[in-house]
DNA sequence: ATGCACCCTGTAGCAACTACAGGGTCAAGC
DNA sequence: GCTTGACCCTGTAGTTGCTACAGGGTGCAT
């Protein structure tokens, strides 16, 4: 298939594919006479991993180390372990950083009574990090 | 007072402080005759102001709205109160989605049990997204 | 006078794309 | 046979919000 083929099939901005083509990631392609770039079920499902693996927020280098191991069918499987948990811990820290942030925000809005600027609330809270209940 | 106490005082990053200015967030302050930036007291607020807004999540573009806002006390406060809340907003999406990637990545992990990379279950799950349960 | 901490400008790098500019290819329809 | 339009190519530059130099100047203490 043509690359924009693959791309409605991932999901997947065609320059997003040939941009993980230029950096590594994706295998070049075999190339048509019209030197268009020719795809087949492998190249699909190593960007589906891609794309997924994206979509669950894990970076390009900790993809190409989970494409590295699904490679190699043989080796130990502790690595993507270690390196999806390493990746859970991350995104719960963010969850947490941001609940707190989300209170303090809400706190803020919450006591704009509207008027004009001199008496904002919002602006004088955002001034000042004192007024803060917590840390971010 | 000189660009590092700023820094100290601020707890800013000097190139920061000087990326701030170059695409003005930040006024040019005055120079000594050797040439360094001299700071006064409304140099530190309003840089605090945009620390603490950035601290806070909101966007360069966001702060030097509410910048302006901040600096023509007769304005009406609405607009400060609309980008404090689409943030909000932006924040609480944030954490929603976060928290389905989270309990996705978490069931991903539960199911590996070690051995090799050909039966690892969070390489195949990464592999297929129907193996999700949820959006993400 | 020489070390050291500090300051200056200007440019390039980071992640992970995205958006052109300026061109080539191919099939359908007139 | 010629145009129209959809598709493809390469290469480069832009995005956000910084951060990190390189290569130089300044100011003060020893």
């Amino acid at each position: 298939m043509k690359i924009g083929e693959l791309s409605r099939a991932t999901g997947t901005n065609i320059e997003t594919i040939r941009y993980y083509e230029r950096i590594g990631l994706l295998p070049a392609p075999g190339r048509t006479a019209a030197n268009y770039r020719s795809y087949g079920d492998a190249h699909r499902s190593r960007l589906s991993f891609v794309r997924h693996s994206r979509d669950l927020g894990f970076t390009i280098e900790e993809i190409r180390s989970l494409l590295d191991l699904s490679d190699d069918p043989t080796r130990e499987c502790d690595e993507a372990d270690r390196i999806a948990t390493r990746h859970l811990e991350q995104v719960e820290e963010k969850i947490a950083q941001l609940s707190l942030l989300r209170d303090e925000l809400a706190r803020i809005i919450g006591r704009c009574r509207g008027g004009i600027a001199a008496d904002c609330r919002v602006i004088e809270a955002l001034s000042d990090h004192s007024h803060c209940e917590n840390a971010h």
